[in-house]
RNA sequence: GGGCGCAUAGCUCAGUUGGUUUAGAGCGUCUGGUUUACACCCAGAAGGUCGGGGGUUCGACUCCCUCUGCGCCCACCA
């Protein structure tokens, strides 16, 4: 006998290791069966595994063991990523704050480094891949990999120096932002911004008032932009030369005009420092000015600055201004001016816009052939816009798809180098001690001695852009250096039958970061799309709707200790119902705690039809109970009739959610099903005239439809309901509906009588009738002598009732109190005096209603248009709508009569 | 500055293309229950002018406009 709890800690561990072991997770690719692939987003091989990562387990496993049972080729592949800058700094931090070395990379030196970073990451993955497990996710683990594996690597590569054959990658001395704290450059996407307050100055510069936050940077600026079109400066033509007292004595300066200026800011015009400022940079290359760099790479000011440098930012800025108002040049001081700072999203240093030697990639040359193999060229941005335009990939919600564009138009070209040592190291060479143009760009080192590896490393996302097909690639292949990019897709089974991917599901706060670039990298690098469809969850959120951080553990709830306490499938339930795509929601235990009670309550359904099973002498384990054979509907009593049709509803409307991925109505769906309708009247119902061949169907059939939900207690109960050759459920078919199981009237029939007797609970309830006592009944209904024949007895023992009169027509007599149900109206004769005033404005404002209601749908029957052009179903569920409305309310105005 | 989203019961949220749902659920509250599957339970109740205003319509939680409050994303001013 199964225990009265359900106990998941004594339950799940061994159950994964069951499936594990039963081979259930991995996929055959020399199947001929449809494929379904998921590729796991690859969480950051730098910790633990927190409550998004579990969001996205659950999500994913929900598809998988549904396309699964749905008889497809799932694969689901997981991974890790080498989360480049993040780990990085982790594991810096960490030997700064251990072994207080101040500077870890120029005390341990670029391999021991690294070698203590892979050590690092390989601790992470092992606890990274147990937590995975714990959360019941079916992923195919013999096909796990990581973005630092040899076979990934080469991708890289491939793909790097492919593109910079196409001319889609250069090398070039562009503006990136560059972080002083990890000594690196940051992407426009890893950039934060902070508003803070700093005090705006206006210098007097020449015959112009310029303003700026930043005097540390103006010791190079001469040049003074305004915009062409202001008036107030007709008077200076662009080119006019001047000379001017500044910083350090006296400079010749140039009058620009260019309409990146806001005439309405400040004084409308502004000196420019194309070295540190995106804007500056920009305007400088159009009208090709000087640059010159004024800040080092460690923050610093450079020899430049005369007097000041070699003094840091904070400290420069305020001796400097000093000096300028010494000189009479400062003007005006505001304290109150509100700017932003941009901060790296990483390292959270201060970021400050450098020039620098960077490789990029081009997104505007037009080179890539779009549809693969047409003769039609488009630039990178271009097929993104293009696969989303033309609907060859979906993002659920639909929304996102306007961000998407929105984002696209202002993508610039995206740095892919970094400064940190690891990562993907750029595949370029460069010879010793020649000039930078002799270089190799290559897959393989180049032959002979004295060249050098570019230092830097690439973008994360670079590599993880090449997620859903790089962990595809046969890594026995990938050491055969002769082989081609495209002979590595062709020759790999694995890619030809599982890509492109079926759904990318993910954050939406990543759809930047990485869903766009894997859409770039791939369409570019394969000729396919990467996914068919991409569902973006929300993010999780406390119970008062704020962020959960790691830093404050009041406000974070830890998968690792929910499993535990309620098991992992209560927590993968109270993620998903009630959660929507793309919208934030909000996770706190009650609500873990409530799908747990559901879990058990399952549990205990299970129990009871095992013990009716016993009692009736049926084993569930036999062929006979569960084969559908023996189920002949039409000996079957009502209840079970009514049970057997309301399943197979439930099956089409699971199945049909399941496919348009509504995940939380379906997962309601069935919860409602399981506990208020099966538990709560079913099972109630048939304690006294048990079917239990009907129960162990019911049974069998909701734990399928449970089972991609709550995988651990479905699959466990399914030891006590299958057959010996049964397997897995986790294995197990998918069911589909039996036109044959339903019976429409009877379902009606049951669901009439649940009403009664929730009538007549209500009605003992208001009149505060003793529960022990029983009551007689009168009801009123048209097929009132068939219900009574089978359900008077049940209707008796469920409502305390010990006498049942049935009227087919208008109740006239005793006092009652009354309750109305969708189909029938319950009386109960009572001593005391009913309200008669009462009724007769209930039912008055009833009959108003359904007038009104009747007014519109004649109204739309009478427009021919409606009726030519709506389909023939409609008008025909219009004009029942309408007979049933005439029908009540006659029903009604006798009733009206009577009183 | 540009874009997106949210506002429904005390709390957290559902509500499909406008109509039969008397606007639902879970939690919480209150009342009553040891009915031997389950107190992680059962039966019932209270609680909502669906953010404000306007419009379209026979009919609006649902569509349009507007206002208010909150949140997010992108760009950015020197």
């Amino acid at each position: 006998m199964l225990d009265k709890a359900y106990d998941p800690k004594a339950v799940e561990d061994r159950i994964y290791k069951m499936w594990e072991e039963a081979n259930a997770f991995k996929a055959d690719a020399s199947s001929d069966k449809e494929s379904f692939t998921v590729s796991m987003p690859p969480p950051n091989a730098t910790g633990q595994l927190h409550l998004g990562h579990a969001v996205m387990l659950a999500l994913e496993d929900i598809f998988v063991r549904f396309a699964r049972m749905q008889g497809k080729e799932a694969l689901w592949l997981p991974g890790t990523d080498h989360a480049a800058i993040a780990t990085e700094s982790v594991v810096i931090k960490k030997i700064q704050e251990e072994e207080k070395i101040a500077d870890p990379r120029a005390a341990l030196g670029r391999e021991e480094l690294l070698k203590r970073i892979a050590h690092f990451v390989d601790n992470s993955q092992d606890t990274i891949r147990s937590q995975v497990r714990k959360m019941g996710a079916s992923c195919d683990w013999s096909r796990e990999r990581y973005t630092m594996d040899a076979s990934l690597s080469r991708c890289v590569n491939e793909v790097f120096v492919k593109m910079y054959k196409d001319g889609l990658i250069y090398r070039g001395h562009r503006i990136v932002n560059w972080d002083p704290k990890m000594k690196t450059t940051v992407s426009d996407d890893e950039m934060e911004y902070k508003d803070e307050k700093s005090p705006f100055y206006t210098f007097k510069y020449g015959p112009f008032e310029i303003g700026t936050a930043r005097p540390e940077t103006k010791f190079g600026d001469k040049y003074v932009v305004m915009h062409p079109d202001d008036k107030r400066y007709t008077k200076y033509k662009h080119g006019d030369q001047f000379e001017c007292e500044w910083i350090n004595g006296k400079i010749t300066a140039t009058v620009i005009k260019d309409k990146a200026i806001d005439p309405v800011f400040g004084t409308g015009c502004m000196t420019i420092t194309p070295w540190h400022s995106h804007v500056d940079f920009e305007i400088a290359e159009r009208h090709e000015l000087d640059k010159e760099q004024i800040i080092d790479f460690e923050g610093n000011l450079l020899p430049v600055a005369k007097e000041f440098a070699g003094m840091g930012i904070e400290e420069a800025r305020e001796k400097i201004v000093k000096k300028l108002d010494k000189k009479g040049l400062l003007l005006k001081v505001d304290e109150d001016y509100e700017h932003r700072v941009a901060v790296s999203y990483r390292g959270k240093g201060k970021v400050e816009p450098q020039i620098k030697e960077q490789w990029f990639v081009d997104v505007n040359k037009e080179v890539i052939s779009w549809p693969a193999g047409s003769k039609k060229h488009m630039s990178l941005k271009e097929v993104m816009q293009s696969v989303i335009r033309n609907g060859d990939i979906k993002i659920i919600p639909d929304r996102f798809e306007k961000t998407y564009f929105h984002w696209i138009d202002n993508l610039r070209d995206w740095c892919v180098s970094r400064q940190i040592w690891w990562g993907h190291r750029v595949p370029v060479w460069y010879k010793e001690g020649s000039a930078s143009s002799d270089m190799h760009v290559g897959v393989e080192p180049p032959e002979g001695d004295k060249w050098i590896q570019d230092p830097d490393t690439l973008d994360t996302w670079f590599s993880s852009g090449l997620w859903t097909w790089s962990t595809l690639i046969d890594p026995k292949l990938t050491g055969d250096n002769s082989l081609s990019l495209e002979d590595l897709l062709e020759k790999s089974p694995d890619f030809q039958k599982f890509h492109p991917t079926s759904v990318m599901e993910t954050g939406y706060d990543i759809l930047f970061f990485w869903v766009a670039r894997m859409i770039l990298m791939t369409t570019y690098a394969t000729g396919q799309i990467p996914f068919d469809t991409v569902y973006l969850h929300g993010l999780i959120r406390t119970r008062d709707g704020k962020k959960m951080s790691k830093s404050d553990p009041s406000t974070c709830i830890d998968p690792l200790e929910v499993i535990p306490q309620f098991g992992a499938d209560a927590l993968r339930m109270s993620m998903i119902v009630g959660q929507s795509p793309g919208n934030d929601f909000r996770l706190y235990e009650e609500k873990i705690a409530g799908y747990r009670n559901f879990v058990n309550k399952l549990w205990n359904a299970g129990r009871f039809v095992l013990m009716k099973c016993e009692s009736g002498g049926v084993n569930p384990g036999s062929l006979e109970a569960i084969s559908g054979k023996r189920l002949v509907i039409s000996k079957m009593n009502l209840v079970d009739r009514a049970l057997m049709s309301e399943l197979q509803k439930l099956v089409e409307d699971v199945t049909e959610g399941m496919e348009n991925y509504k995940l939380s109505e379906v997962g309601e769906r069935i919860y409602s099903f399981v506990w208020d309708y099966f538990c709560d009247w079913y099972l109630e119902l048939s304690k006294e005239n048990a079917n239990p061949e009907v129960m162990v169907y019911a049974m069998r059939m909701i734990l399928k439809l449970l089972h991609p939900y709550c995988p651990f207690v479905t699959e466990e109960l399914w030891a006590s309901f299958k057959h010996g050759d049964d397997v897995p459920l986790i294995q197990a078919e998918w069911p589909k509906a039996d036109e044959k199981l339903k019976d429409e009237k009877a379902a009606s029939d049951l669901q009439i009588m649940i009403d009664v007797i929730s009538a007549i609970r209500r009605i003992r309830s208001e009149h505060s009738i003793e529960s022990g006592k029983k009551v007689n009944v009168i009801f009123v209904t048209k097929n009132s002598e068939e219900l009574l024949g089978e359900l008077s007895e049940e209707i008796k023992r469920l409502a305390k009732v010990d006498n049942i009169k049935a009227q087919s027509s208008k109740y006239e007599g005793e006092n009652t109190a009354s309750a109305f149900t969708k189909h029938v109206e319950v009386h109960v004769p009572l001593e005391g005096l009913i309200d008669a005033e009462k009724e007769k404005e209930k039912l008055t404002k009833e009959k108003e209603q359904l007038e009104k209601f009747l007014k519109g749908v004649q109204a739309k029957l009478g427009n021919a248009k409606f009726v030519e052009n709506a389909a023939s179903d409609v008008v025909e569920k219009e004009k029942q709508k309408e007979k049933d409305a005439i029908q009540k309310i006659e029903k009604i105005n006798g009733k009206l009569e009577i009183s």
